[in-house]
DNA sequence: ATCTGTAGGGTGTAGGCTGG
DNA sequence: CCAGCCTACACCCTACAGAT
């Protein structure tokens, strides 16, 4: 009995109990379909018997015209303590299309194959398979993250992951974004994801928790809420598209900082249309960040290129930034590139 | 050279506001 | 009313100063 609790607890504390909805990935990726031509798609945080990821792909994987598809799995050792058998073992999974007549993919046409190791990413043996990849597309672990992009961006890999917003501002991300070797996907970031729970992490979450803060319940069903985005190197339409700005600037609509030298913009959409200096957006504004409209200077958090350290003012504080004394949430510093009258 | 206490920046989770 | 958007805040972590 007590195994067993520690089993409901060991369930419950893990983290990553989250799951893509089918609905989020074909939205998402219904974008790109272009990209996906004869390449080798890789899964490497996935769980192929639940993983909507691995799914999607082996549904898709003729009109995708996609070459293969790999996925692995990851299992710590907490589940293999319990286990009564190897079934828990980390396996990965290739396929490259051959099919039934059915049209879905059956196990004689998928190789599964156990792993050496316990299917972190971060293992040689899933590194080997990573190489083989050209677009690598999952929900990675978000306490992961940064490692996570770092071995993407080692390997230059394409990529569509779903990630943490308040990732943005990681000292290891910014600079991505900024350098526009990373952007945010064609989902619009303000809303967020809903995902697919276990059941007892569903259950966990109503009993403890808020509904509207941490679930929120769709037809009768209890999904988790998550301050969650799409992450890509992928192009796509979306970040071409001009944003149409109406406003005209003017100091007294538009108060500059206590603390940096910049301008205030509390909403994307007041951007002003004729102000060329720099301006302090949230970060919801990389939603309709064009990088030929726009340039990204950086955020008020600290580090980067020491460009902030020159727009920085003498004042106690510059964590956050602040407005006639106020203090506003983090800010993207950003230029209009061209201005117009 | 190493330890330790502390300040404050960095991160993640949750909650709140509001306009259509 | 609630999706869309913004913010509060606790706790972790790191750097660093001063002590040993």
């Amino acid at each position: 009995m007590s195994a067993n609790r520690n089993l409901h607890k060991a369930k419950v504390n893990k983290k990553d109990e989250f799951y893509t909805q089918l609905s989020d990935i074909e939205n998402e990726l219904y974008h790109y379909w272009p990209h996906f031509r004869d390449k080798v798609v890789y899964c490497n945080c996935d769980d192929p018997r639940v993983s909507n990821f691995f799914r999607y792909f082996s549904l898709q994987f003729e009109p995708l015209g996609l070459k293969k598809l790999i996925t692995t799995c990851y299992k710590n050792q907490q589940v293999d303590i319990f286990s009564q058998n190897d079934s828990e073992r980390a396996i990965w999974l290739e396929y490259d299309g051959t099919r039934n007549e059915t049209g879905v993919p059956s196990i004689e046409d998928i190789g599964v194959r156990h792993l050496e190791g316990n299917g972190d990413f971060r293992s040689a043996e899933c590194i080997e398979l990573l190489k083989q990849a050209d677009i690598v597309v999952t929900n990675p672990p978000f306490s992961l993250f940064r490692e996570y992009v770092a071995q993407l961006i080692e390997y230059d890999k394409k990529f569509l992951i779903i990630g943490n917003k308040n990732a943005i501002t990681y000292k290891e991300i910014f600079p991505l974004i900024k350098q526009n070797k990373m952007w945010v996907g064609v989902t619009p970031m303000s809303r967020d994801l809903l995902f697919d729970l276990p059941k007892e992490y569903a259950q966990f979450l109503v009993e403890t928790k808020r509904e509207g803060s941490a679930y929120k319940v769709l037809d009768g069903v209890v999904k988790g809420r998550s301050q969650s985005m799409w992450f890509t190197n992928l192009d796509h339409k979306k970040r071409h598209e001009e944003l149409i700005l109406t406003k005209r600037y003017s100091p007294e609509k538009y108060p500059k900082y206590d603390n940096y030298d910049a301008t205030e913009v509390s909403k994307t959409k007041d951007i002003p249309r004729d102000y060329s200096g720099a301006m302090g957006v949230p970060i919801t504004f990389l939603d309709k960040y064009n990088p030929e409209q726009f340039e990204i200077i950086w955020t008020t958090d600290r580090g980067g290129d020491g460009m902030i350290e020159f727009m920085k003012k003498p004042h106690d504080r510059h964590d956050a930034p602040v407005v006639r004394g106020k203090g506003v949430y983090k800010r993207i510093f950003i230029r209009n590139k061209r201005p117009q009258a």
